[in-house]
DNA sequence: TGTTGTTACATGCATACGCATATAAATTGG
DNA sequence: CCAATTTATATGCGTATGCATGTAACAACA
C-alpha cells in the first residue's frame, strides 16, 4: 500500500524527481518525433486525435479537450478547423449548449489515429522497452498516475 | 538492487507507463505554464537558459544544446538571436571549430534564469509537493533517471 | 592535395502559435 | 425578467516555428 503522504516531501526531493521525469520525457519525445508517422500529422495533431479517441463517448467539447493539451484554446480552435478540412474530425453544435461544439473523430480520423498510434507504440517500445523491468514499469505507471491525479 | 531487465517488459506495461508519465507531465506543465514567471520569457526560452546553466562549463555549442530540447535547430538558432538581443546569452566563435558557436549565459541571463527558476520551483512544489511521499519521489526520480539513461 | 561527403549554423518561406479581443450564449443576482 | 458576469468558441495580428535549403568549415580518402 503506497500511503498518501501526510507530511509533504522536501522541496529538493520533489524537484529532483520532477526534473528527472521532465528530462526523460524530452529525451524520449526527441527521438520519437523524428519518426515517419509524424510526417502526415504533427505530434500535437496526433495528440488531439488520441485524446478524442479515449474520451468518454468519443466526443468532447473543445474546451474540455483543451484541458488535456498544452496548446492554447485559439490554437486548438484553428487546429480543429484544419483537422476538419482533412476529414479527420467533425465539429457539430452541442444541443444542450448553443455555444459549444461537440468534436468527434470521423471513421477516417479513427483509422488515421490507429495507424499512427500503432507505429508510435512500436517506436516508443523500441526506445524504452528494455530500459526498465516489468515491475519497474508498473511502479512508474503507478507513481505517475498518482502524481497526475493529485493535480488540482 | 533494481536489476536491469534481462527479458524486456511486455508492450502493454511499457506503453501504459509511458502514457501515464506523459499525461502527468502535460497536467503539471499546463498548470505551471500559466504562472507569471513565464510572462517575461516563454517556457521554451527558459528551458534554454536552464540547460545552458547546467551544462558543463556553462558553455555549449548550439547543436549540443539542441539535443536537450524539443525545438528544431533553426528555431533554436533564431531563439538564440532573440535571447542575445535581450542581453541574456552570448554567442562567440569556437576557436577549435570555425563553424561552431559557443553559447553561454551573461550575468544578466544567469540572474534571469535564477529568478524564474526560483518561482518555477515554488509553483512545481505547490502543484505536486503533496502528491507523493518522499520515498515515492525518490523512486520516481530513480526510475525516470534509469529510463532516460537508456535512450540511445 | 583535391574531391567528395559531412557537420554546424543561418535564412527564405509558408504556416502554426499565443495573446488580446470579439461574439454569442448561458448563468447569476437583483 | 432584465443587467451584469461568466463561459465557449472564433478571429485579428504579430511572432515563433518547422522544413527545405544555403553557406561555410571540417573530415576522409584517393
Amino acid at each position: 500500500m503506497t500511503g498518501t503522504s501526510n507530511t509533504p516531501a522536501p522541496v529538493k526531493v520533489t524537484i529532483d524527481a520532477w526534473e528527472s521525469l521532465f528530462r526523460a520525457q524530452v529525451a524520449v519525445m526527441r527521438k520519437v518525433s523524428a519518426k515517419p508517422e509524424f510526417h502526415k500529422l504533427s505530434m500535437r495533431e496526433y495528440d488531439v486525435l488520441f485524446n478524442l479517441r479515449i474520451c468518454p463517448g468519443g466526443r468532447s467539447r473543445l474546451v474540455d479537450l483543451n484541458r488535456y493539451l498544452l496548446i492554447s484554446q485559439p490554437s486548438l480552435s484553428r487546429m480543429v478547423t484544419r483537422l476538419e478540412d482533412k476529414g479527420l474530425i467533425t465539429r457539430e453544435a452541442d444541443p444542450t449548449d448553443q455555444r459549444a461544439m461537440q468534436l468527434s473523430l470521423t471513421p477516417k480520423g479513427l483509422a488515421v489515429q490507429q495507424e499512427i498510434g500503432r507505429e508510435h507504440v512500436k517506436h516508443i517500445y523500441e526506445q524504452i522497452g528494455t530500459a526498465l523491468s516489468e515491475d519497474e514499469f508498473i511502479q512508474l505507471q503507478q507513481l505517475t498516475s498518482k502524481l497526475r491525479s493529485a493535480i488540482q
